[in-house]
DNA sequence: CTATTTGCAAACCCTTTGCGCTGGT
DNA sequence: ACCAGCGCAAAGGGTTTGCAAATAG
């Protein structure tokens, strides 16, 4: 039981995913980490995301489709993602009344959940574009 | 202002995705569709998903991570990942009271939300199957 | 007949894996 | 010294794109 070894790579890793705004990618979070340590490998990135998953100290939510981690450690929250300028923000009032291990109507025994809400950042609500198409040419 | 011009592979897509029990991912549509359409190419199969989507015939959901395309017109609802057997379910009643319009604390202005829940289904939740281990071999 | 649509194949992410070398402990 | 961990590069899986041939209207 030796595993888990302290190197520079990892603590880059889990500074710049701790120190981060909100939910990143595993391209993202390399590019970041690699302003600090220039030869850091992608494979040494997803080893350690899954390492640090593993033991719990992050875990990973599904934006849009893409696979985005977070530091654990800030509580059970939510993200919205805006329509507009596609960033993501962290939501911290969860508007879903589930606990685990509620059983929901038909059997289904829960163990977690994920919400994501879409819509228009107060930013991008307040520049009054009505508009919600995609700007097609 | 001619497009969408009617289609054998159309047709045929159009009807799998219908007919479909639950979302689709694109491989799967692809898969079922050339049972009927043997020469059907991948490149039709994401061609015509896009454009469903925006006719507003489709739409895509994210589970775990994987994009998957229904049909639109079967309601509101969300879906229930059995973290035992990967299989998609169905919720048909929302966990969560966001009337679209709803402007969430922080001036976050809501559009649409996508929950998703994980757990066990009726059939793993029966068979007494405590560990979580997806079977390797 | 003309513009759209298709299938194929190549191109592109993103992620995982194999392998020899580096570096913690 | 030993072995976990690293970087590189190749492999893999899903999705997108370029282009000539096929086809709907």
């Amino acid at each position: 039981m030796s595993s888990a070894r302290q190197t520079r790579q990892r603590e880059v890793i889990v500074q710049v995913l701790q120190g981060a705004e909100g939910p990143l990618s595993a391209p993202e979070l390399l590019a970041r980490a690699q302003a600090t340590l220039p030869g850091l490998g992608t494979a040494t990135v997803y080893r350690t995301l899954k390492l640090m998953q593993e033991e719990g100290q992050a875990h990973a939510v599904h934006l849009d489709g893409e696979p985005m981690y977070e530091s654990s450690g800030r509580g059970h929250h939510h993200h919205f993602s805006c329509n507009s300028c596609g960033k993501v923000f962290s939501l911290h009032s969860c508007p879903v009344a589930l606990p685990n291990g509620t059983v929901y109507p038909g059997g289904f025994v829960v163990e977690g959940h994920e919400v994501t809400l879409y819509g228009r950042c107060p930013a991008c609500a307040a520049s009054a574009v009505p508009a919600s198409q995609p700007v097609l040419t």
